[in-house]
RNA sequence: GGCGCGGUAGCCAAGUGGUAAGGCAGAGGUCUGCAAAACCUUUAUUCAGCGGUUCGAAUCCGCUCCGCGCCUCCA
């Protein structure tokens, strides 16, 4: 089956192949680094790590990259309060942010850019589209003619053609000819950074940083461009502006948007008290894993509804995996192989790749793993599994695991040495052999307290930690 | 108001014309020193509501109700 995403542009799912190469040149929407990610942000930055899985995963080379905003209005705002630099500012976040990634085990993308390593190349493309009469200047401040660009709207749907210069109230400071223009450059203001690279002193719009650093790294045309749906509108629209009016390439051959998410059926905001950050969850006991099957188990253009219910939920399920796991490789089964088995791995494996190639579908493709769970379980009790059938098994966990990686525990800093907890079992053993059920039970206690569970099995004693 | 997405069991969630995947929770059972794990059985005659098309609809069309996003640099 072909890999097809839904493309935002088409508004149709089609089939993806890299126009180059066999590599994947693709762009992502990055944090604005003005505080903790939260959430929300990480359900699109889940999205972005599964995606360059699929892509690897189909043997497409890579070539991503994904920015780091470090100059914007909050953060600006932020750094003043803060009495700090715009650098020791972000600095702090930026390094957040990576750990929090690190934690999720979000596959990091090749290049990551922060926008204030390429304020020249910004001003340079400012004045090329300047040189194209796409530009005007208002108070120091540059701004982009959206009537320059006739194409403007096709990614959003939206028709401007009636829109006009005073029909909405206009909150920016700045002065604008027509109501959907927006800023390439903003004047400097006292106190506020800025920089002059042949723009004028000021310091660079939201939306430039993207376009130029997409066509630095990757050239005029880019594979697949993704980020938030949110960003759809206005965000990736002037990208396609600023881009488009630049080079007279088209911008990106695919949109991918990643829908919202939602706090226990709610909108998510700090009002509402149902704002979360990973730390915020971790500090209550929720591991990275759950976080991460989660956030992946919901296909990424459907609304996702975060709970803790569907958090605890998301815990069992992969206990269950991992508990397959630990059977599979200690279990002791028969001789000999079983085609049956052989046939229901191919299946599985087969059932979990289709889901995925249409369009990520990450919620199927686990059915198909769980299906094959139950199906290969209900044979080990019967007898009918053997020996030779555990490494197309185990191979049909690694695939789900080279997708959703959560099977391996996120170890704490003071977990337990392996060596110590067999050496306590070898003890439990002992007084379990002598009747001596008392010291048998408190070491097994003693093990839960390091977040040890050990499993009594009939071919003897396993453990895993919590 | 404009554009777009969605309403499937207690919760999460697949399925977009052929007779309701999967996970979690719940109930019963097998196994067990205890516990855990695992497996089996069970939980939607029904897919927001109404009408239509069709041999056949959760799936297509129309209307209604409800939720969400964007339309002011918010993933």
């Amino acid at each position: 089956m072909p890999l097809r995403f839904f493309n935002t542009l088409t508004l149709a799912t089609e089939e993806f192949t890299p126009q180059r190469d066999n590599t994947v040149r693709m762009y992502t929407c990055g944090p604005t680094v003005y505080d903790f990610a939260h959430i929300g942000n990480f359900r699109t930055f889940t999205f972005y790590d599964l995606l360059r899985r699929v892509l690897k995963r189909r043997g497409f080379k890579l070539d991503h990259v994904m920015n780091i905003t470090d100059v914007e209005d909050k953060i600006i705002r932020n750094a003043m309060a803060h009495g700090q630099s715009l650098g020791e500012y972000t600095e702090k976040y930026t390094k957040a942010f990576l750990e929090d990634c690190g934690a999720l085990r979000l596959d990091s993308p090749e290049r990551i850019v922060r926008a204030t390593d390429h304020i020249k190349e910004m001003a340079e493309a400012i004045t090329g589209l300047t040189a194209k009469g796409c530009t005007y200047e208002s108070e120091g401040s540059i701004y982009f003619r959206i009537a320059a660009f006739p194409g403007y709207g096709k990614l959003s749907h939206n028709d401007f053609t009636g829109i006009r210069a005073g029909a909405r109230v206009d909150v920016d400071t700045y002065e604008k000819t027509d109501a959907r223009d927006f800023a390439l450059w903003k004047a400097a203001k006292d106190g506020e950074p800025s920089w002059d690279e042949g723009a004028g002193p000021g310091r660079p719009g939201w939306h430039i940083e993207c376009s130029v650093m997409a066509i630095k790294y990757l050239g005029e045309t880019l594979d697949i461009h993704a980020g938030g749906v949110d960003l759809t509108f206005p965000h990736h629209e002037n990208e396609i502006a600023q881009a488009e009016a630049l080079t007279g390439k088209p911008f990106s051959r695919f949109w991918l948007h990643s829908e919202f998410l939602m706090v226990e059926g709610q909108k998510m905001s700090k009002s509402l008290g149902n704002y979360y950050t990973l730390r915020d969850l971790f500090a209550q006991d929720y591991s990275p894993e759950c976080v991460r099957y989660l956030l992946a188990s919901v296909p990424y253009r459907k609304a996702l509804n975060f709970t803790f219910d569907g958090l605890k939920s998301a815990a069992t399920a992969i206990e269950r995996l991992r508990n397959y796991k630990l059977r599979l490789e200690s279990g002791k089964f028969p001789a000999g192989t079983s085609e049956e088995m052989r046939i229901r791995a191919a299946r599985a494996s087969s059932a979990f790749e289709d889901a995925l190639d249409d369009d990520m579908n990450t919620a199927q493709a686990l059915a198909a793993v769980f299906e094959f769970v139950r199906e290969t379980n209900t044979a080990m009790d019967a007898g009918e599994f053997r020996a030779g059938d555990v490494a197309s098994a185990l191979d049909v966990l690694e695939r789900f695991d080279s997708l959703f990686d959560v099977l391996r525990p996120s170890l704490r800093s003071d977990a337990i040495a392996d060596a110590d907890v067999e050496a306590l079992i070898a003890e439990r053993t002992l007084a379990k052999k002598s009747r001596n059920f008392q010291r048998a039970d408190q070491i097994r206690q003693e093990l839960l307290a390091r977040e040890v569970v050990l499993e009594d099995t009939k071919d003897g004693v396993r453990w895993k930690r919590k």
